[in-house]
RNA sequence: CGGGGUGUAGCGCAGCCCGGUUAGCGCAUCUGGUUUGGGACCAGAGGGUCGCAGGUUCGAAUCCUGCCACCCCGACCA
């Protein structure tokens, strides 16, 4: 509980894992490559589901539940979706488990083989897609657009908490439309919903922009992402948004028949978050002291500690504090009044700090006879004294101060590591020595991209979508470049 | 799957080379007391198939053989 966490300038992958745990996000679970999400880290998806909920419900879409096991034909339909996740596919092959002949333990009962083996949804495309060609007959059916907040399975080879687990949560939406325009417009709706999410709720600045096709999603026509940088200059995809044209709609045969009584393939989107967000979060903000929270995501804002010698004290210390807890209540703020026994205000304060509450107020017996408060800011580490009298109506404001100023800060982070390059030396420099965003020229082309990346394990995180756009000769090859694309070594 | 490493109390480790009472230490936990403005202190207590299976030996955490698990580094990925 009280171990120290290792300091990013000693190990940035240690510091993580200390995060994790310290702050009790998240714990190992028997399992290879599973993990247990604990309170305070499901508090913190609970916080991002149910924003995101509201807004994909502001903008049209309906929740919806697919089953977990795809039968394994399903999987098969469309040719590069099969080829992208049939490596990583947990399959259930049996029914029933019995012991063994020799009585040692279990075994799948062999006569309980299935017909045909299912495979636990690496996403939901197949499945979905069976179930919108018997929805879908004609345009009045259309736009459909459902999403599921669910978990799911990728069998992966190396893990790391929250930021690749076997099984991770998400929400994936689906969507059916009757034009191309329609569904690009709607791919990137939710593109740019998820950029405004991520920046101002959980104050992470992203670049927005389209994936090249060596890092598209299997089966997309493209892939639109938002991708964010982390202190330790690696970039991490935080969310993707895929144009499917009319991929699936073929694969499993599903038309409609438009105003002009003709059949039309549908037009298709797909789009989704995870729990990843939250290892995105941990790493652009948090410190050595532990994790650090952005208040509009923070499951408590502000903590309260009361301070006290005697009965005597703690008697007026606890009055003061519950009715400041009950005003900032009411004021509409997250406030927890930490009144625990047996643990001495340092102790709380470490605790807190370690979880990364944005706020921390501690009272004692010189406050309620001054009149006064000691805010502690979780990010800054600044701390100071205030009237008590007027906190309460301030501390809305003071949360939104503090959430800019994080973001203000991981912006600063990222415009700092965000370098342009135009030789290929320099970009080989950059990337092994400072690392970070690094904007250089590249002439499209996919051979181009995989010796780059061959040679510097750097990869295109996309081709920013920003209107910005400055021509020049690839870096490598001196071949026209209509644009720079961002390069980075990612997670 | 290739390379490296580690398995001893909930966690972190010592002991192993050189076999020998009852396997130890720190943190955490429990009880009692004194404390409380930045991780309190004192006293006491509980907690172990020494990863598993064989072998050598009067005797194995320690030596030998085999197996298993996990971690780190690489190839794949939200």
């Amino acid at each position: 509980m009280a171990d120290a966490i290792t300091p990013r300038s000693t190990d940035y992958a240690k510091w993580y894992v200390d995060i994790v745990r310290n702050a009790k996000l998240a714990d190992y679970s028997p399992v290879r490559g599973c993990m247990v999400i604990r309170p305070n880290g499901y508090a913190l998806w609970e916080n991002i589901q149910s924003e995101l909920d509201q807004r994909f419900k502001q903008t049209g879409h309906q929740n919806a539940y697919f089953p977990l096991f795809i039968p394994q034909s399903f999987l098969a339909k469309e040719a590069e979706h099969v080829e992208g996740f049939a490596k990583e596919c947990a399959v259930v092959t049996h029914a029933r488990l019995e012991q063994n002949p020799d009585g040692s333990g279990l075994r799948p009962a062999p006569d309980s083989k299935l017909e045909e083996p299912l495979i636990v949804r690496p996403t939901s495309e197949t499945i979905i897609w069976d179930a919108y060609r018997s929805w879908i007959q004609s345009w009045r059916d259309l736009p459909l657009k459902l999403n599921q907040w669910a978990n799911i399975v990728r069998w992966e080879m190396r893990t790391r908490l929250f930021l690749r687990t076997m099984e991770f949560l998400w929400q994936e939406g689906h969507t059916a439309h009757a034009t191309e325009r329609e569904a690009v417009e709607e791919t990137r709706l939710i593109l740019d919903l998820y950029a405004d999410f991520v920046e101002s709720y959980m104050a992470v600045p992203v670049i927005k922009g389209v994936k090249t096709a060596a890092e598209r999603f299997a089966g997309a026509v493209d892939t639109y992402c938002i991708e964010a940088l982390m202190q330790d200059g690696k970039a991490l995809q935080a969310g993707t948004s895929h144009f499917l044209g009319q991929n699936f709609a073929k694969a499993f045969d599903c038309k409609f028949q438009n105003t002009d009584n003709e059949l039309e393939y549908v037009w298709a989107t797909s789009w989704g978050v995870s729990t990843r967000l939250i290892g995105a979060l941990i790493m652009a903000h948090s410190d050595d002291q532990g994790l650090v929270l952005p208040p509009r995501l923070a499951p408590t804002q502000i903590v309260i500690v009361p301070i006290s010698r005697n009965e005597d004290e703690k008697a007026a210390v606890i009055e003061a504090a519950s009715k400041l807890a009950s005003d900032l209540r009411a004021a509409g703020v997250r406030v927890h009044l930490d009144d625990r026994e047996g643990y001495r205000p340092g102790w709380k304060f470490n605790e807190h700090e370690v979880q990364g509450v944005p706020i921390r107020l501690a009272i004692g017996p010189r406050d309620v006879a001054n009149g006064t408060i000691e805010v502690a800011f979780r990010h800054s580490g600044a701390k100071e004294s205030r009237p008590l009298a007027t906190f309460a109506a301030n501390a809305a404001a003071l949360l939104e101060q503090v959430q800019s100023e994080l973001f203000s800060k991981a912006n600063a982070f990222r415009k700092a590591n965000t370098t342009p390059v135009d030789s290929y030396d320099d970009f080989k420099d950059v990337i092994e020595t400072k690392g970070g965003f690094v904007l250089a020229h590249w002439d499209g082309s996919g051979e181009t991209e995989a010796r780059i990346k061959e040679e510097t394990k750097a990869t295109i995180r996309c081709i920013p979508l920003a209107d910005d756009n400055e021509s020049g000769v690839d870096m490598l090859t001196g071949k026209p470049s209509k644009r720079r694309v961002v390069f980075a070594r990612a997670y």
